[in-house]
DNA sequence: ATCAATTGCGTTATGCTATAACGTGTGCGA
DNA sequence: TCGCACACGTTATAGCATAACGCAATTGAT
């Protein structure tokens, strides 16, 4: 999918996410946009549902938060299962793909005849820095 | 872990869990266990708290709920990491398990030297009933 | 030009999920 | 007996997400 011209609230958030050191909660990102208008939760969901269809933003469901893509070149969409390494202590996400990983889950759904429409994968604990 | 005998509660709401079709939110369970006498979510919170710690019971990010492991007789915590396929129409959850899964996430995370401590995998979809 | 459909937006209200904080009682070892 | 750990109960609060209404701008066909 090609990303459309975004308007003026989805443009806001995803400003937001992108300067942002971590991943943000949707509450979060309507505090940091009272400012630019902002008064109410819905503004927020609004603008993530269509930057999260787009491809450009991504939800850690572990920790009901956003990131913006860290592949903004690539499409989202493409590039298969996308898999995070959250650490609890700084928030740092890290955004990877491993095609093996894909290959092996796809095929167990496929001998399942499963039929899958949107998977998550997101490894919670501590980056090297914060380990030491 | 060995899991130690339980609680009132605990046994309380393993025993729903056990009993449900698909996954419960919290708040599902406390309505079931009212007549059981539970008034408070954080009596069910609490009991699940426990039964996540014994690896009797997982919760499910992506949805907010919470399933009785469907491998009474193992030892979650010694299976490796636990992938679900979460149906999404009739709410149908298979757990499974693939070592080369396991494998290749713990290889990315040791290269990136990040320590990890807990890695959701959930497939969201339609079984195959419900694809049909 | 006009109408209808779509989309974005703002507001209010509500519902669902989870935890903080305080107090009680019970069992158990020092 | 004292101190501690643990389970439990209750009230209040915090945090996350959506329903439902109405308005305005855009688009695209008639
Ligand atoms: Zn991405
Ligand atoms: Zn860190
Ligand atoms: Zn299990
Ligand atoms: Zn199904």
């Amino acid at each position: 999918m090609t990303t459309p011209q975004l308007t003026k609230n989805q443009s806001l958030v995803f400003d937001v996410l992108e300067k942002a050191e971590g991943p943000l909660s949707a509450y979060t990102i309507l505090d940091k946009l009272r400012d630019h208008g902002f008064r109410a939760p819905l503004q927020v969901y609004r603008a993530l549902e269509k930057l999260l269809e787009y491809g450009v933003v991504h939800r850690l469901e572990s920790i009901n938060s956003f990131v913006a893509c860290a592949h903004p070149g690539d499409d989202c969409h493409s590039h298969g299962i996308v898999a995070f390494a959250i650490c609890e202590s700084c928030g740092q996400v890290t955004e990877f793909h491993d095609h093996e990983v894909d290959h092996r889950l796809m095929g167990w759904v496929q001998g399942q005849k499963f039929k899958p429409e949107k998977t998550t994968i997101e490894i919670r604990g501590l980056c090297e820095a914060c380990a030491a």
